[in-house]
DNA sequence: TGGACCTTCAT
DNA sequence: TGAAGGTCC
């Protein structure tokens, strides 16, 4: 399903505008409506959506117009057209695909003389905002967290709705019927339903009951496996139809209160549970400013790790059947209500990663398919965290040994117990390490290892030496690169061992009892999937090209509007992803050697890849070790190293030129060679 | 006080 | 793993 909608406001002096929602579903701290309002007058009701809907309907607005196009661009131009506006008001989205379709937007609406305007709602400060002393983007959490918390300025405060929108007339303006589900989506949209419930209400119910319930014990509470001491609002912060600056604010009001309470374990809660809140916005920042960062380690020597590609794995970890309960626990939370605990999530892609050594754009896409709060932007920044991509993550050679983890996060086995049956009544000292119990342990608890309860698939001390095996063979293939390179063949291993990507895949809708059925892999034919390899998209919205919103939470998975499609930037960038494979007769296994990388900790961190702003200049580490220095496409030869940035490097002589233009003008060069 | 040893936690 | 913060002598 293709979705864009907008609503369509007209005013007062013949003045008429459209308001484009995309994923900021809401009437509350939306700038862009708040312009509207302020700009003309007349509004437009709609289909679906209900719960915007609804609240414009309230505020005045007569429908919500809404299309469904493969080109959203043509659509949002076609309804502007159709409707006599002279002003497009919209909210910033930090995708590659949203950056660059918006930038194309401004431009083909401009040239037909519509003033388009857009703003932040999604963040409490644009990417742009945010810099280090020396003006540049920061490469680590913490810094960049610690300087927003510092602002010389507060996040603006949140907006209240308009007052009023007045309708306009939409008799010329039609409207498709929203979709929200199909017939093989149906099942589990209804398991769905009964544990989200959409609509900004709600979220504000979610967000007042944590603010006055789980809030205050945050920080003791997070470590416990168990969901119900997490706030849930991610979901509704995806969607828009919280604003975050709204939360942000109130949490810091609870956080002064307790302070001056002298309350500091409840006032560290508040600090904790913004850091999330951080994440989240770092998320958008990295994606910002390393567009690739969802299909691409940010760390370039990566892409030599040998990743195992062995689906049947892949399998057990999906169904919840590696013989370590809290990993299998874990996966069958998530399979059962899309949602996993934030620490959970670490536990179970840590272990895809690491002891399987399975690809991680696999797991990623896996937790799109699956997550109810699903979210490009967080979900690339998690995988990249735990794959060692960036230049603050967990030591790839690190092994987290789920055994402990399960009595740090599940101490007394209740997690464990809920979430597998065949365990539950095995004793908690061996309730996370069943392999180690006494063969009458076992028996009484009714435990049959390899029977009803898997063997561990892998051994910890096995996937150790694998994983060290790995590591010795990413480094000496990127040392044999770089020797390549500095005698002179610029390429590299890359020509003449090319191989094709790792494939995802394609058998996933395999047993209907474990695959979720909103999952409907058997819709694409074979050419879109492999298209569709690289990036986390699935379910039926990938017939279209690109996508726009829609969102009814409850029913719309596939409103995931911004996944890219498959980015073609530059030939070279294409050279990044392989450097060899020992494929196996499907042509679509064997060892792959992605881009992803890691070694030791002081030397990643002065190999990550430049930033847009770093990348026309020699970038120094900060270590002050081994530097990079990058140069544009046009004076290098060998800047494929980072090819994941190159395409927005170039811009930086037009944002130098025009410093007053939005930063959306970054992107000039990426939307020319995007396939749409 | 200060340094050896510990625990915790990391995006 | 290793940095940071605590405790103990």
């Amino acid at each position: 399903m293709s979705v864009s909608s907008s609503s369509m406001c007209g005013g007062d002096a013949g003045m008429k505008c459209v308001v484009w929602f995309r994923r900021d579903l809401r009437v509350e701290d939306n700038p862009a409506l708040a312009a509207a309002a302020r700009t003309a007058g007349e509004v437009v009701p709609a289909q679906s959506l209900k719960h915007l809907e609804a609240s414009l309907h309230r505020l005045g607005a007569a429908k919500l117009v809404t299309r469904r196009s493969p080109d959203s661009v043509a659509a949002l131009l076609q309804l502007v057209r159709d409707t006599g506006a002279t002003h497009l008001f919209f909210n910033h989205l930090y995708d590659p695909i949203s950056l660059v379709r918006d930038h194309r937007l401004k431009e083909m609406m401009t040239a037909e003389g519509i003033v388009v305007q857009s703003f932040n709602a999604d963040l409490l400060y644009d990417p742009w905002e945010v810099n280090d002393d020396e003006g540049q983007p920061f490469n680590m959490f913490m810094p960049f967290w610690n300087r927003c918390l510092s602002m010389p300025y507060d996040p603006p405060a949140p907006l209240l709705p308009p007052k009023r929108i007045n309708s306009g007339d939409l008799s010329m303006c039609p409207s498709d019927d929203l979709i929200f589900e199909d017939e093989s989506e149906r099942g589990s949209n209804a398991l769905l339903a009964r544990a989200w419930s959409p609509g900004w209400q709600n979220a504000d119910k979610a967000l007042s009951a944590f603010l006055n319930g789980p809030l205050i014990d945050y920080s003791v509470n997070r470590k416990k496996a168990d969901s119900a001491n997490t706030s849930l609002l991610s979901p509704y912060l995806h969607f828009g139809e919280l604003s975050v600056r709204k939360v942000f604010h109130l949490v810091r009001v609870k956080q002064l209160v307790w302070s001056n309470e002298g309350n500091h374990a409840a006032e560290e809660s508040c600090t904790l549970f913004l850091r999330s809140v951080g994440l989240r916005e770092y998320s958008r920042y990295l994606c910002f400013n390393h567009p690739c960062s969802h299909e691409k380690p940010l760390l370039a020597h990566l892409r030599f790790f040998p990743w195992v590609v062995n689906e049947s794995t892949f399998k057990f970890w999906r169904q919840g059947r590696t013989g370590y309960p809290l990993v299998d626990a874990g996966m069958r939370e998530l399979w059962a209500t899309g949602w996993l605990h934030d620490r959970i999530r670490v536990v179970v892609s840590s272990f895809f990663v690491k002891v399987l050594q399975l690809p991680w754009r696999w797991g990623m896409k896996y937790f799109w398919d699956t997550l109810l709060d699903a979210d490009l932007e967080s979900d690339a920044l998690g995988w990249q965290y735990i794959s060692g991509s960036l230049p603050d993550s967990r030591e790839l050679d690190h092994i987290d040994n789920p055994q402990l983890e399960g009595y740090k996060f599940d101490p007394h086995g209740e997690y464990v117990r809920r979430w597998l049956p065949e365990l539950a009544r095995l004793p908690t000292e061996w309730i996370h390490h069943p392999w180690d119990a006494p063969a009458s342990v076992l028996q009484a608890a009714g435990v049959e290892l390899g029977s009803n309860y898997p063997l561990p698939i892998v051994e910890l001390d096995t996937a150790q030496v694998r994983l060290q095996e790995a590591l010795s063979e990413m480094w000496q293939l990127e040392a044999a690169s770089r020797a390549a390179m500095d005698t002179g063949m610029e390429e590299g291993l890359g020509d003449s061992s090319e191989v094709p990507p790792i494939e995802f895949p394609q058998d996933l809708q395999m047993e209907v009892h474990w695959e979720p059925a909103r999952v409907a892999p058997n819709v694409l034919t074979t050419a879109q999937r492999r298209q569709d390899q690289m990036v986390p998209t699935m379910t039926a919205s990938l017939n279209r090209v690109e996508t726009e919103i829609s969102a009814d939470l409850g029913n719309s998975v596939d409103s995931r509007a911004e996944v890219p499609f498959r980015m073609h930037f530059e030939p070279r960038t294409e050279r990044e992803e392989v450097i060899q494979s020992t494929g196996n007769a499907a042509g679509t296994n064997g060892i792959h050697h992605h881009n992803n990388f890691q070694q030791p900790q002081h030397r990643m961190r002065n190999i990550f890849a430049p930033s847009v702003s770093e990348a026309s200049s020699s970038w120094t580490g900060r270590d002050g070790g081994v530097v990079p220095v990058w140069s544009p496409p046009a004076a290098s030869g060998h800047s494929e190293t980072y090819g994941a940035d190159e395409a927005d490097v170039s811009s930086r002589s037009y944002l130098d030129m025009h410093p007053q233009s939005h930063r959306i003008m970054n992107w000039h060069q990426l939307s020319q060679s995007l396939i749409v």
